[in-house]
Formats: C-alpha cells, structure tokens, sequence
DNA sequence: TCTGGGGTCCTGATGCTT
DNA sequence: TCTGAAGCATCAGGACCC
C-alpha cells in the first residue's frame, strides 16, 4: 500500500458538507445546536431536505415524508429551508476549495470534486493536504465540517467521503481501490439506485466485489450499458475528469399540489407561474429555449411528460405559457394531477444584451410584467384565482398571498 | 413512511429524410 | 412514382443523483 500521491496515477478529492442545510441553520442560531432539527417545507406534503445528526438516531433522513419524520422525531424542530443563505454558504465553501485546486467541479451546493494530481510537492501528503482542507473549511464556515474522500478516481473518492462521516477523512491509494470497494453493498455503486440493486441482487450480485467478478458480457446483457458501466465502477475504473464547469441542459420549475385536481384552467393557472419562474431563470442565465416540456404527475405518482420544440428560440415567459396551454391540450382528458411542472430544453445563449435585464426591450418587459390580477382573473375566472391564492395562503400563512404577480425582478 | 424539486442520462418507439 | 432500408431527430417514459 502506498499513500504516496507521486505514485497515484491521478489524485481525485470528494467533499461533502455534513447535513449541510441543517448544519446552515445550527450555525446561524445558537439555539438548535445540539438538537434534533428537520429542514424542509411546511407543506403538508413536504419531505426532509436534511437532518441534523442529532434527529438520525430516530431514524429520519433525507427524503423522508414530513408527516413520518415527525412521527418518528417529535421533539424535533421544524426549520423551513432558506435557500439564498445555502447558496451564500456554498460560495465561501467553494472559494476554499479552489484554493487547494483550480479544477473544481461543483456537484450540488454541499458537494464538489478537486483534482489534487501533482499538488504533493505543494501540500504534502492526502492525509495533510486533506486535513488542511477540512480546517480551511471550518475556518471560513465558522464551523461547519466536512467529509473528505481522495483516491485516484472520482467514483473511488466519493464513495470514500460517505464511509466516515460526520467530519470524516478516508483515503484510499488506488492499489487498493478494488480490494476496498469489493465488501460494500451493490446499492453504493454509483447509478445503481432501488430498481437496479434489486435487479443485481435478484442476478446474485450482493456486494462490489461480486459485480467486479461478474463477466461483463454477461452483465451487460442482463442490464444493458448501465451493467457495462457498473462493472466498470465495481473493479474502481472510472475515468472521468474532473471538469469544472458544465452548460445547463435544461431548466425546469414544479410545483406539488395541496390538493389533486383535474382542472384544466387550475393547472393553466400553474403552467403560468412556472412559465413566469423559468423565463426569468432563462434570462438570468442568458439563455433561451429552442423546447418546452409539461410534466403532469398523476394522484397515483405515474409520470406524463409531452414536449415540443419552439419556431424560435425564447425567454419569453408568454412564448413559454402559448406553448405548454398547447401541451396541456395534447395531454387529451386530464388525469388527476398532483404536480404540475414545466420546463425549458435545447438551451442555446441569448444574443448580446438581451440577457441583461436592465437591457430587455421595453415591449418584452410589458409582455411579463401584463400578467396582473385582472388578467389572471380574466384568464382564469375568480373562482379559479380565488382557489388557487387560498391554497398558495395555506402554503405560506401571513404571506401575500398574491405576491407573485409582481414578482418579474431578476433576482 | 408515502413519497419534493432541481436536474442528467438512457432507452425504445415513432416519424422524417435521403 | 412508389417502395424499402438506413440514419437521424424527436418524443415519452424510466431511473438515477443530490
């Protein structure tokens, strides 16, 4: 074994801030720290974002329907999710890291690879540059922690961040990467979610080391390139780089119900928040749309989706709106729908300046901005706008319940 | 337990073009 | 002009990740 990175053919960091979101908030309110907390939505509806490690022994995590977390960890307090404060904490956490590598990818805004190949000379040995990282962290954090993985590729390193947490630092010298992996269960190979751990398990697959050992002819027939993939994953072969950045493929908004309908003119009425959302995500971004996709989701959780590509390209929030009321009639008779959602595909830059809103032609501002009580009213009817600000109201109580009208600043 | 919201990638079916 | 094959693009759905 040898921990030695001049001998690493690449050396590859994963760090993943521990129970971020509800580290966030203990850090920011002295009065949490310490106890068992549930970040997530106040819907009835609602899932956990995270938990902190105080509620975990209860037996709640992320994903987990509110209703049961509460179930479970009665004494925990419910904390509603503050996502600026997040993103704010995620760019100082980010700046650390590209202070230790130039090539950072960001995976979520908890996560990030770092390639670190050649930087020995600079930072010693992974234990020290990985325990300099972890400090440097804390440091610009005012305490946060985070889980740190390095080994010689991406899929070995993150695997290795998830084996000691919270505040972890495992390495694994790529010598040993196989003979590490081969003991853990199939379900941590990275693209093998419920379905597929089934499916290999029902193969006689239990652990990595089973699938490492499987021919891989034999894999791929029984699941098709993901088998390929996954045996690749398994013998810890993955050569993927660490890139730092990558172009949006589509931008989406959705919205769960509080209550399921089958009511054209309620989910008209959503298609035209979403369009209004992702239109100004769009020229946010600087990009515009060549497709637009409307995604139902049925009372009994099926997925409908239907899409259509644009004449012409657009961040146009009304472009956007025209185009999913015309997919909502190809849906035929609605279903029951619990989630509504739209989303913009084929992304392609804007043309210089029409990115910047203080640039937007004055027309195409209107065109936005003419989306008012009045016309929603007239769009949708009164009892249409009166039933859908009760349920927005139940959603944020003491709120404006309307203040979405207004809501085309750029932010 | 009863299941969010943001995405990516893959697959099979279908339709269009050559 | 018609037909079939091949290649490609588009669409819908599924699985996965954080």
């Amino acid at each position: 074994m040898s921990t030695t990175p001049a001998r690493w053919p690449r050396t590859i960091v994963h760090a993943d801030m521990d129970a971020f979101y509800a580290a966030v908030e203990q850090l920011d309110d002295p009065s949490l720290r310490g106890k068992p907390i549930l970040v997530g939505p106040p819907s009835p509806r609602g899932v956990v974002l995270t938990a902190s490690y105080e509620a975990r022994p209860y037996g709640v995590g992320s994903a987990m329907p509110m209703v049961e977390a509460r179930r479970r960890c009665p004494v925990a307090i419910v904390v509603p999710p503050r996502f600026e404060r997040y993103q704010a904490m995620s760019r100082i956490v980010m700046k650390v890291f590209r202070e230790f590598s130039p090539a950072v990818e960001a995976l979520s805004l908890d996560e990030a690879f770092l390639d670190m190949t050649g930087s020995e000379k600079l930072l010693g040995s992974p234990e020290h540059f990985g325990r300099r990282l972890k400090d440097a962290v804390r440091d610009a954090t005012g305490g946060l922690t985070v889980s740190v993985g390095i080994s010689g590729t991406k899929f070995v390193a993150k695997v290795a961040s998830g084996h000691v947490k919270p505040d972890g630092l495992t390495i694994v010298p790529p010598d040993d990467a196989r003979a590490w992996l081969a003991p853990q269960a199939v379900s941590r190979l990275w693209g093998a979610g419920p379905k597929t751990a089934a499916r290999l398990e029902a193969l006689g697959f239990a652990t990595i080391g089973d699938v490492a050992a499987a021919d891989r002819d034999a894999l791929t027939k029984a699941l098709g390139t993901i088998g390929e993939r996954l045996h690749a994953l398994a013998r810890a072969e993955d050569p993927r780089e660490v890139t730092p950045s990558r172009a949006a493929k589509s931008i989406g908004s959705e919205i769960t119900l509080d209550e399921d309908t089958r009511s054209r003119e309620v989910i008209a009425f959503h298609l035209r928040r979403e369009a209004d959302k992702v239109a100004r995500r769009l020229r946010k971004a600087g990009l515009r749309a060549r497709g637009v996709r409307v995604k139902l989701k049925r009372h009994d959780f099926a997925l409908l989706t239907r899409q259509r590509t644009l004449g012409d390209p657009t961040d146009v929030a009304d472009d956007l709106y025209r185009a999913a009321l015309a997919l909502l009639d190809a849906f035929g008779t609605l279903p029951l729908v619990r989630l509504v959602g739209l989303a913009a595909f084929d992304l392609e830059p804007a043309e210089a300046g029409e990115s910047q809103p203080h640039l937007l032609e004055p027309r195409k501002r209107t065109r936005d901005l003419e989306i008012t009580l009045d016309k929603l009213v007239e769009r949708f009817g009164e009892n249409v706008v009166k039933r859908a600000s009760a349920l927005r109201e139940t959603r944020s109580p003491g709120g404006p319940n309307l203040d979405f009208l207004r809501d085309d600043r750029d932010d």
